[in-house]
DNA sequence: ACAGGATCCTGGGGGC
DNA sequence: TGCCCCCAGGATCCTG
């Protein structure tokens, strides 16, 4: 559920307060998580200042001196700062304490939760970092993707424009939420082969992606069933949906009541009356 | 090459 | 009110 826009929203909001500190200790829940996490990696990590934080698609990326701590926050994960002698709260899986900020002697840690464990954390050096995201597993951010280029890229292929957008390899950062999102601003139905897209619908598409999506960074993602950030705040994107779990009602265009079907294995928001296939 | 299903996992929602 | 069932979904793997 975390997508693009709101793993932007976590790495804005932890920034400030995590980078130029240094990790000290690493705490390790007891629950493993899919991509167990290794003991040795905590001698690594002691130490070690965190000198940036980015994101890269729905990537977390804290870059260390010569290594790089990698978190996907999958469904349900979430990163958050909180005072030391704060109990944990359950499916806390990775505890890393912080030297105190400047002009403060609170000892804080930085936590990863996670109930669903569809999320991860690893731990690369700054190459393998490097191959991990350029071996063409992870495609362009959709701020640079270039008409060209996702054109040719949907031409190549019979999928449907909602497969295609979640595949990873193609874009990075977009989920289940702002590919509708997206593919309703750009009237364009979830089902059309990508191969039938013309230039001009694909340029129409690309431009839609970067409207949704920065407008719902702006609007610090959504929120809704139980995705809230560390700080306990919320996004207001989800007030903005104008097709995903929009089932039912009446399109914001033409007033066609919006249809749900399921396509790519995923719940497929569109309005039957502006989007034709 | 692609669709579709299963897998992982838990909290929350709907239905009875 | 309470219980059970089912569902949501990111990535990956398997089968047809």
């Amino acid at each position: 559920m975390p997508e693009l826009p709101e793993v932007e929203t976590v790495v804005r909001t932890l920034r400030p307060q995590v980078v130029g500190r240094t990790i000290l200790a690493v705490r390790q829940g007891k629950k493993k998580l899919r991509q167990p996490w290794q003991k040795k990696w905590n001698d690594h990590l002691r130490g070690q200042r965190i000198q940036s934080l980015r994101r890269r698609g729905k990537w977390i990326l804290l870059d260390l001196a010569e290594h790089c701590l990698v978190v996907h926050l999958g469904m349900t994960g979430r990163l958050q700062v909180v005072p030391q002698e704060q109990p944990d709260e359950p499916h806390t899986h990775l505890a890393f304490l912080l030297s105190p900020q400047e002009n403060q002697d609170r000892s804080e840690e930085l936590r990863f939760r996670d109930p669903r464990r569809f999320g991860l954390v690893s731990y690369h050096t700054a190459q393998e970092l490097e191959q991990l995201l350029t071996s063409g597993k992870l495609g362009p951010e959709p701020f640079d993707l270039t008409t060209e280029a996702f054109h040719a890229k949907l031409g190549g292929t019979v999928r449907s424009l909602k497969a295609v957008l979640l595949d990873q390899r193609v874009l990075a950062g977009v989920g289940n939420i702002y590919a509708d999102e997206a593919l309703f601003a750009a009237k364009l139905h979830p089902a059309k082969r990508g191969c039938d897209v013309t230039k001009k619908e694909a340029d129409r598409l690309r431009q839609a992606l970067v409207t949704v999506l920065s407008r719902a960074i702006e609007k610090h993602g959504s929120t809704f069933l139980s995705f809230y950030y560390g700080d306990g705040s919320r996004g207001e994107y989800q007030n903005e949906f104008k097709a995903y779990q929009q089932t039912g009602q009446p399109c914001t265009r033409c007033r066609t009541a919006i249809q749900q079907i399921t396509l790519a294995g995923r719940s497929t928001h569109f309005c039957p009356g502006c989007q034709k296939e």
